[in-house]
DNA sequence: CCTTGACCTTCCAGTGGGTGGAGTCTTATG
DNA sequence: CATAAGACTCCACCCACTGGAAGGTCAAGG
């Protein structure tokens, strides 16, 4: 299978094969005309790479979660921990979304949006850096 | 006022002041000893970056919200439209992490965590990448 | 046999938004 | 006057790719 092929199968761009190869991800072989040959077990893991990259989980992640994969003998207690972790992550950043959106969706409501220059929304940005400071000290 | 005076009214390190001006978004003076000199323009702009920032505008769009906080006679439907397409970019990535989230708990739910090798985690990113070809072919 | 075009190769540079560190200079303090 | 703090510049690095240039290889059609 050429690389083009294990792009197809596997969802992911050949560019970002050609990366998941320099940065040690897979080592597919290579024909005697210098192209790279991937056997079905490259193409397994590249789709298992692009499955746990939608999932979010970062390039460590993957390096760790495929060798245990790949371990027979792994306890899943290893791989729970770096699943919790990872979503204990995403949803610190849910938080932190939700409070943007609270904000962004309250200054948009209360602008007119009209050809005159007052705007609520820049009065925000300019005024409200010292609530910032006012919420740093407090804590 | 110095860099580091900026730096503690505005709540940014000094490197992102600095990297500010090197991008143009702020024009410090400077003092014959070759330090920044910092008005308190300068310091309320930083302010309203470090705000502006911190709801997750981009630096391009803090540069054209400056631009317009700065207009006298801008038009406010300008800054909604901006706010608003970047308010549903945070929509949009909120639920791209909520679908996340999902999956996740559901599959850290689902593995036991203990010393045995079975784990529905490692399984789902093995499989499961057919669904996402199926729901890539089903669009 | 030759050309065309699709596919493959490598390598270099850039993205966004900073951050870390080295090496040097200036200022404030004891 | 010594030393520490703070300022300066410049270069490299982070993540996870992505774009593009310059060139090699292969199958099909004329």
């Amino acid at each position: 299978m050429n690389i083009g092929d294990a792009a197809a199968r596997s969802g992911l761009p050949a560019k970002t094969i050609r990366y998941y190869e320099d940065i040690g991800l897979i080592k597919p072989m290579r024909g005697a005309n210098g192209y790279r040959t991937f056997r079905d077990s490259d193409a397994h893991k590249l789709a298992f790479l692009g499955r746990a990259r939608a999932l979010g989980f970062s390039i460590d992640d993957c390096r760790t979660l495929m060798a245990l994969y790949e371990d027979r003998g792994r306890e899943s207690a290893e791989v729970k921990r770096i699943a919790q972790e990872h979503l204990a992550r995403i949803e610190a950043k849910i938080v932190e979304l939700a409070e943007m959106r609270a904000t962004l969706a309250t200054l948009v409501h209360a602008c007119t949006g009209d050809d005159r220059p007052e705007c609520p929304i820049l009065a925000d940005l300019a005024s409200s850096a010292d609530d910032i400071d006012e919420k740093e000290t407090a804590k």
